[in-house]
DNA sequence: TGTACATCAGTGAACGCGCGTTCACTGATGTAC
DNA sequence: TGTACATCAGTGAACGCGCGTTCACTGATGTAC
């Protein structure tokens, strides 16, 4: 059955998304891509109509979750008061929703051990990504030039990352301790 | 063929060792317990008098893993000169022999995201091992109490881990930067 | 305007491979008598 | 002291399963004439 124009592009579209939740919640191995087209109603064979490998999958599936945190977190600061926007970022970024809700969260907290492990077309992606990811946040950040709040950024978001991922292997009491001391940790730490 | 008394001991320290790096350098899927007896010039049949499953060999190998991290910093910081004890900590953690030899490195940058999707039992065995590694670090922060010292050492250490996993995925130029720049906020941001 | 053909997103069976786990077996040494 | 038997770390074939990838096929719509 042939489909209408745009329906290939919808389609692909649909499985990024699909991949960039399965493979923030369950990793790079856990996204099987007969679960993934079956999450969309389809099945796995139709895949390679749109990707080479799952590979290429996952590395755009890796943009795209980042992409989205980083939506939100410009939402939050430009929601926020004057002088505000690095609380804002910090808050949003450590907060108790973001931390249990891990399919939706930051890919760089849920994968990227395992993207220093794959191929260098990935680990490319994945840099550009982040670069991209850091250069958006860097205006909300202190610093005199654009390179200092984007070396700030980087130690910000991989700090918090790192964190957040410690706090998403504790329980719930010990998770929001770690969440809240990490958000006066940061702001202290960055904001001077 | 009957073994010497010791023999089942030493044999299974070895195989958790070699877990441990394997584990580390190539993730919680990848390391295939065939691969892992060959490496002792044994035979993957044999693993099963050791271990009920791989799963609890994940588990103490994740604990052995950070163990050997906690031995190397302990050195580093008693090395040190009087009241350089966490410049010693930091600059060890973040130094680029660490960054580059995953391997032997910290399970908690190498493996985090992966304990999360774990069982219960496992999660458990990775909360005490961070407990314990905390325990040990914090002696070395500053701090009224100990209540406070580890609460600070669960910063500085998930901190770091994130940001050591970053520079990972890194070419060597921005590896070097990051964990430069890395060094510095975290001495500022915990020494004060 | 109508007809024959081409296109191509999606289907679902099949292939091949890796890997965790099981199991019958081995054989050197310890132990019971 | 000598002999028969038990033990058990390690062997290697086999099983079963999941999963990435391939491929011949489908069939509704677009296009050429």
């Amino acid at each position: 059955m042939r489909y209408p124009a745009e329906h290939k592009q919808q389609t692909r579209a649909r499985i990024v998304r699909a991949a960039a939740r399965r493979f923030r919640s369950r990793g790079g191995e856990g996204a099987a891509i007969s679960d993934l087209m079956r999450d969309l109603r389809l099945t796995h064979g139709g895949f390679y109509r749109h990707f080479d490998s799952q590979e290429h999958l996952f590395a755009e599936a890796f943009t795209v979750g980042l992409e989205q945190v980083s939506e939100r977190l410009i939402l939050a600061a430009e929601a926020a008061p004057r002088r505000g926007e690095l609380k804002a970022l910090i808050d949003a970024y450590l907060s108790l929703e973001h931390c249990d809700d891990m399919a939706n969260g930051c890919p760089v907290a849920a994968l990227m051990a395992e993207v220093t492990r794959r191929p260098a077309a990935t680990r490319r992606a994945f840099q550009q990504a982040v670069r991209a990811h850091i250069a958006r946040m860097a205006r909300y950040l202190p610093g005199q030039t654009d390179e200092q709040r984007q070396r700030t950024a980087v130690m910000l978001f991989s700090g918090m990352a790192g964190t957040l991922n410690v706090a998403r292997a504790l329980t719930d009491e010990g998770r929001r301790r770690v969440l809240e001391d990490a958000r006066i940790f940061y702001l202290k730490a960055v904001g001077g």
